[in-house]
Formats: structure tokens, sequence, C-alpha cells
DNA sequence: TTCTGGGTTGAACGCTCAATCAACTCTTGG
DNA sequence: CCAAGAGTTGATTGAGCGTTCAACCCAGAA
């Protein structure tokens, strides 16, 4: 048999600029003050293309949660740790980095899987197990890292329930800024959690030098 | 003339009834995804009397943001006061008051007016000032309380960023805990920020001690 | 060449939405 | 008793929503 051709961008792919059409303005107005004409005009494709890939506007929320879940590791992680090593300073500077992406747009669009979990909470469970798992994955790549900072933390540190608390003073800063219309919110966070983990810095090393200290 | 009778619930008084029965389903089921039929059959009125009150939509959601912002401190800085004396406590008794007032809807329906920031960033300036003007109102008591823990905390503490970092911390977690409809999130926010507390007091401690201290 | 079926077209459908309005009732002051 | 106006009634409107569908296109298999 021929070799069949990998599939290289075989198309102009609509499925594709469906999603990718449909993220950008549920992100931009929200999933329920975005129509679906609008996903067709900015997508350039007509109702027909985006039923037969999606069977309805939930479906299509489903497609672009899964984006996001996809996306994470190559768009979001993967570029933090290429640029910081130190596991404590990963934390900022994904804090960092998100701060970058969204200051351009003046603060006004907040997180859209933030968004997202507030406009659908009561929607289907399939939707709601979508963002759950995101915020999920979001928890456990901060995790990895507070657990890389081994002792720097104090031993009774509850490394769970502080990776959860990185993500949602994150989502926090993010909405008080949005509402705002001004980052100084989410820096005003950023500082404070600094200074958290400079003080859990500091009790991790009153602990390890009273350990190993005067015998 | 005779004395007019003070206003003493004059009337079953529509324009009450309309407002509260819309921030009760602003809240339950957000502002674009409730209906105007919805609110008028809840609070048993017709078309024509919301629109002698209100002459659109956003002018109840004017209505029902103000009204939140005049029962911030009889309904909710009022108890939290009068049942707590220490500043700091005050603090985590008002997380507290507010986990007892979402927990017995299961954590499905998040705060009123964080909800209402997301889902309206982008309409009237109207709307986003009251719904800033609300959180500053929070931020402000919370602020009150810091300031008057006097040097408990260290002198360096930025307490206008920390109280603002309180109401982030309490909006993230609230945000989180609706997402996984579990209390949990929640919880590991408050634990969190109690320890950022403690180890903030600890500092402040050593501060004084080293002031005072060894002469 | 013919057949097959994934992909596309765009007008049309039923429905719900926020908003309107002419007619009505009730309260109050003179 | 009347006049006046605040408050109420509820059917109606036009716009916009998500969705449907019969017809069509066209690449590749037979």
């Amino acid at each position: 048999m021929a070799l069949p051709e990998l599939k290289l961008d075989p198309k102009p792919d609509t499925r594709e600029r469906i999603v990718e059409a449909a993220a950008r303005l549920f992100h931009e107005q929200g999933y329920n003050a975005t129509g679906i004409s609008t996903i067709l005009r900015e997508a350039g494709v007509n109702a027909g293309s985006l039923y037969h890939f999606f069977p309805s506007k939930e479906a299509l929320l489903v497609g672009v949660l899964e984006r996001y879940v996809h996306g994470l590791h190559p768009i979001v992680i993967g570029p933090v740790e290429a640029k910081t090593q130190d596991p404590i300073e990963r934390v900022f500077a994904l804090l960092d980095q998100y701060r970058n992406w969204l200051a351009p747009i003046g603060f006004s669009m907040g997180c859209p899987i933030g968004n997202l979990a507030l406009e659908i909470a009561d929607s289907a469970p399939q939707v709601r197990a979508l963002i759950d798992l995101n915020f999920q994955n979001w928890s456990k790549a901060v995790r990895a890292w507070i657990d890389a900072a081994g002792d720097r933390l104090p031993a009774t540190t509850n490394r769970h329930e502080l990776a959860d608390f990185v993500l949602t003073v994150m989502e926090g800063g993010i909405m008080q800024s949005r509402a705002a219309r001004t980052p100084e919110a989410f820096d005003a966070c950023v500082s404070q959690l600094r200074r958290y983990f400079e003080l859990l810095q500091e009790a991790a090393r009153r602990e390890r030098s009273s350990v190993s200290g005067p015998p």
C-alpha cells in the first residue's frame, strides 16, 4: 500500500476555526452573551457546518474547555518552566506570565476558565467536570513546584492546600482587577502572596537551624 | 393639620418585592439567565408595574446593587462586630459567617456581587461603578479591623493591600468552592489565610521583642 | 463513469426575550 | 363628588436566539 500522508494541516480546518472563535468570544463576552451567529461570522462558517461538528452550543463549550485542558502544559506551564528554574520562583513566574497576558487588554476580560466556572455553574455535569479538571490540572502543576521546594517550606505545611491557595489568589486577584479595570488589585495580591511565601521560608529556616542546631 | 402617619410598611410595596425577587434570582441563576418574566412571577407583579419603577432590566440591576451597598453594614458587618471583639478574629468571623450563609445551599451559588462582577464586566459604567463601590466598602470594613490590630502586625505591613487580599481570598475561595460544589476549597483558603496571619503576628512579636529587647 | 458520504450552504422555524402601551383601578386632596 | 395622577393590568410587539433541513459540492473508491 502507498504510504498514507500524515495529516499535516490538511485543510483550513473548519472545526478548529469554530473552536478558536468560540473560545475567543466566550472569553471576551461570556458564554450566554455570545450568539451562535457571532461565532459563525467570526469563524467564517455557516450554521450547518457548526452543527455538523457540534450538536449544540453546549457541545461547543465542551470543545472549548477540552482545548484549554490540552493547552495547559504546552502553552502555560512549559514556558514558565523553561524560563525559571527555582521551584518557588516558578509560582511567581506563572502569576507574572498571566499578568502579562491580561495586561494588554486592560484586565477587562478575566480568566477564561474562571469566568465560565461562575457563569455555567449549574449546567450539564460534563461541563462542570471539565471546568473542575482544568482547575485540578493547574493545581497539580503548582503542587509539583511546591513539592520540589522541599525543606525550604516548613515540614508542617499542607502542600495541597497551599497549591490550591495559589490558584485561588490568582483567580480572586484577576476578578478584583477586572472589576476595578486596573492591575493594582492583582499586583497587591501577588505582593501579599510573596510575603506569605517569604514568611513560610523564614519559618522553615528557623525550623532547620533548631533541629540541627545547638546539641 | 392632622399628624401624618409615618410610613410604616404602607403597602405590600411593589418596588421592594421586585428588587428582592430580582436580587434572589440574579444570585441563583445569574443576570442574563434570569428573564423578566421569571422576576414578574416570583414578585407577583405585572410587566407594566416593573417598567413603571425601572425603565429597563439594567436599571433594575442598579437597584439590586444599591440594595447590596445599603445592606453591607446592617446585615454583614454589624453582626460580625457584635459577636466578635478581637479585630483580627473579626476577619475570620466574617469569613465564617459567609461560609455559614453559603453552606446550606451547597456552595452552588457563589458571592452575589462577585458573580455579577464577572458576568457584567463590560456593561454600563454605572453598573461597574456600583460593583466597585460594593467591593470598596467591604475592603474598608476589613481595613478598619486591620488598623485596629495595631502592632500585632509588623510595622512594615501594607494594610491596604492586606485588606484587599482578605477580600480576594474570600472571593477566590467562594469561586473555587462553587466550581467544585464542595466547601473544601473555601475552608482550605481560610486555613491558609489564618496561617498567614499567624506568621505575621509572630513576625510582629519578634519585631517588638528586638526593639524593647536585650539592652 | 458512477456511486458514496463527509462536509457545506443558507433560508427558515419555533420560541423566548426585553420592552411597550392603551386602558383601567385606586388613593388622595379640594 | 369630582379631578388628577400614581400605580397596575396583560396582551402584544419585534428582535434575536439556538437549531433544523433539504439541497448541494466534491474527493476518492469501485
